[in-house]
DNA sequence: GTGCGGGCTTTACGGTGTAAAGACAATTTA
DNA sequence: TAAATTGTCTTTACACCGTAAAGCCCGCAC
């Protein structure tokens, strides 16, 4: 039977529900169980709360979801403007944020996918661009590379996840210990480059590429 | 009062269900009211039939999607070896993957998110990677090459279809009238830049800057 | 004290994926 | 031809989801 709540027995002292307290409880759920795995009841339960209580700091799941990439933005490093040279600025910036691909790659798909307009969304926006500017680009060439960038982080993030997922070493269709080499010839001679431990070596590859053309756009 | 079916009413004549035509509404569902209006009841009531019904042709929905992404790739344009040079045969099939992102926005999440090794798919991978080696690149630069151009066309499909989805021309942030231009001088300055009119200079801008590498790698 | 308001709970509704079993026509078998 | 089998679709049921609406209760202001 159970029992009622009396005042003399006391619900398990709790500190009040605010915002951040749950969406950073919502991004570890996430993080925990997949996105799939965040409802408003589980999370509750992780809180010591009805599900319902949520609603009384948040409108609904989707502004939830805002708050858990208000956490997830917070993880990237933006170093002040005089600190370093520009380039030297975005990739760290651009690290940070891969960072957060691999430290929360089931929640990761949020800044993907999810349109998000914060202050400090555009506020580290306006950092990339103004370092971009700083290193003598045009607006037009800054929008260009803004892109680029942002098609290769994305991108990668969202495959390095895909990667990563598959135990312990996998290659995107599994391929390391290929059977079907008649089949697949080309497929078999390029799986070993693809494990998950030349993932960073791939990234590299490819952001340095961009850094090296960028680097030649400046001089005109 | 619901009329019980008899011999002599028939039930409205309906092509039975195949794996194929399922599918292949399911894209059509997802086209149109999105990937969350998908469900198996709406499946099933858009096609004159009960929603457990698909469960005889699909073993979850999970499977169902991997069919809806079966039909993806089949607008992915592959032309044969000897018909063009490797580099050329690679920009077809690019440009046509890029097509699902603009004629499936809805869809083509699925193709960013969805583990699926099929043999079709293994067989697009091999083109690729044939071309890549045509070109005379060794495994390990096709492997790096691979990784470029799908993190970049992944990406690139994610954000342009957010960008496509803000009536009618609008900008990443909506910035085109942006109105704080003393605080984010930068963001006001690129903006103009980054309208969905701009879209396809700017993915041509990133791919002509990957293939010109490409293009040098092969020397060596 | 009395009233109020904010924080949380309760209840309820229509939706979801899908397990299990049933209905019924077409096909195969005897 | 009749009976059995098979395959396709339907029915029912369950646990879960997001969330609207209302209620409870504690701490504070007066």
């Amino acid at each position: 039977m159970a029992r009622k709540r009396r005042t003399s027995e006391r619900p398990a002292p709790r500190a009040p529900l605010t915002r951040e307290s749950i969406s950073r409880a919502a991004l570890q759920l996430i993080d925990r169980e997949g996105l799939d795995g965040l409802s408003m009841r589980q999370l509750g339960r992780a809180m010591g709360v009805e599900g319902m209580a949520i609603y009384h700091h948040f409108r609904d799941k989707g502004e939830l979801l805002d708050g858990v990439m208000e956490r997830l933005f917070e993880e990237v490093e933006v170093p002040p403007r005089g600190s370093l040279p520009p380039l030297e600025r975005l990739r760290r910036m651009f690290g940070s944020y891969r960072g957060i691909s691999i430290r929360h790659p089931k929640a990761f798909i949020l800044l993907v996918n999810r349109r998000f307009n914060t202050e400090r969304l555009f506020a580290l926006y306006e950092q990339v661009l103004e370092a971009l500017a700083d290193h003598g680009l045009t607006p037009e060439l800054s929008a260009r590379y803004f892109r680029m960038f942002g098609y290769y982080m994305n991108g990668a993030g969202m495959a390095e996840i895909a990667s990563r997922a598959a135990q312990p070493d996998a290659t995107p269709v599994q391929l390391e210990t290929f059977d079907r080499r008649e089949q697949y010839p080309r497929i078999a001679a390029v799986a070993p480059h693809l494990r998950v431990a030349k993932l960073d070596a791939i990234y590299d590859f490819g952001l340095d590429m961009i850094f090296r053309e960028l680097q030649k756009s400046a001089k005109a």
